[in-house]
DNA sequence: CTCGTTATTTAGCAAGCGATAATATAGACT
DNA sequence: AGTCTATATTATCGCTTGCTAAATAACGAG
């Protein structure tokens, strides 16, 4: 009997994932549990969700969410940050520019690690909720993708079309290009987490498929894009407005 | 002096577009302003927004709302069938399946159409908020889509690619294909309307080039997908599963 | 003009929610 | 074991928010 309760002793809580946890915490576990629980709960019913039912999941008392973060505004920033920041791989880039493999190769590479690294439930929720409370977030990860990923994409789409021109800088209009194959990504991922679909279609076929119908398109399309971004350059804005506005 | 005061008497009330209308109103009329106030309310601030807030708008107090609608859910839901409802076409289908005209011309004239009628800040972002909040609507607008728009969409692509099979079904590989390139007009959509990007390239000028790559890839990739699930097809599901359950 | 109907407003309740102060207790150290 | 400190809980405040009942006032009919 004594080693039985010995063994119920000995049991321990366990604090390595996070999950529910009872008794006292360093400071620095219990922040942790608070905002893994606050990522869980409010990519799935949003940032108007409420402290006291966030507690709750976690198995604390609301107050105590306070004695971690002065108030939900922090806590929310806490989530923002803590799931934007840190799953940017820079390495990425190097991996798009590597032209010892086939560019082919490399889109496909990269599509099957930025999804795994992005394109799941809490990212891509809290993604779009954050969109729709204030873009300045999205917008700012946007620019990220505008300044490191679409230049090197594009790049290497001149050199695999065999139009390089190194001198002649990115426009937005190829960018806008490689928006359309890159948007595609997004949406499966979208109607997948966000509208909950049934994916019939694993995302890596997806996936493939949408790169070779981009390239083999691209061979012809991208040189007269290109073609007719330069012919209408340094022109006085024609006919064709930004977006249009309604 | 008569004259003058019958003049401000005569003032009428301009109830035509449903803009803050002073003074009683017919039920029908305060019904739509209502909703139509609502449409523009909650897209802007999501369907967490307080009852108060739009009346305020609207220029009518708060209880009045509860008079043409039994509570707040009841508003939300006539919000999603006003807007969901009544903008799909069904001629668009007809008009896609219209073979006197190029495959590229009917594509483009469809996305010029159906963007007209919901790439627009209302319906995406409304789209968007129902999607979050429970997925059942979008669900059910996917379906309408997968129902009447990819079949049709895969068949003239299908012909397009002189790889006609009438009898042969649409695969969801297939309809998955399409969804690449619909996938990439809809995000331009996103980024202008929930991340209220400044849209650097008219839309019709990405859906053209977009367009222009997808068929011309189509040629060659498509085939090469149909053979691929072909060969496939009436086998016990492989290693590729469905999608990945993270 | 009067009167009845009903659109609209005023006043207010009850529950929900973020946040705080006071109290209790777990765990480390001597 | 006793003590101290920081963690965690209890109790509660003040404001918000969905919603309701009673009062008011605009419009049409006779």
């Amino acid at each position: 009997m004594s080693a039985l309760k010995n063994v119920k002793r000995v049991a321990k809580p366990a604090a390595d994932t996070a999950a529910k946890v009872k008794g006292r915490l360093a400071p620095g576990d219990r922040e942790k549990q608070i905002v893994d629980g606050a990522i869980a709960y409010f990519s799935e019913v949003g940032f108007s969700g409420q402290t006291r039912e966030l507690s709750k999941r976690l198995g604390i008392t609301q107050p105590l969410l306070y004695r971690y973060f002065s108030n939900k505004q922090a806590l929310v920033d806490r989530v923002y940050e803590t799931v934007f920041e840190g799953r940017w791989n820079q390495a990425w880039i190097d991996l798009l520019q590597d032209r010892s493999l086939p560019l082919r190769e490399r889109l496909i590479e990269f599509y099957r690690q930025y999804s795994i690294a992005t394109y799941r439930p809490d990212w891509i929720r809290i993604y779009m909720y954050a969109g729709l409370s204030g873009p300045v977030l999205n917008q700012r990860y946007i620019k990220l993708i505008r300044r490191e990923l679409l230049p090197v994409y594009c790049t290497e789409l001149r050199h695999y079309c065999g139009v390089d021109d190194v001198a002649r800088p990115v426009s937005d209009e190829e960018m806008e290009f490689v928006w359309s194959l890159h948007g595609g990504m997004f949406y499966y991922a979208v109607r997948h987490h966000v509208y909950k679909l049934r994916m019939t279609v694993d995302f890596m076929t997806k996936a493939t498929y949408a790169i070779d119908n981009f390239l083999a398109g691209a061979k012809t399309t991208y040189p007269k894009l290109l073609a007719a971004v330069s012919s209408t350059a340094n022109l006085p804005p024609q006919k064709s407005r930004g977006a249009r506005s309604r």
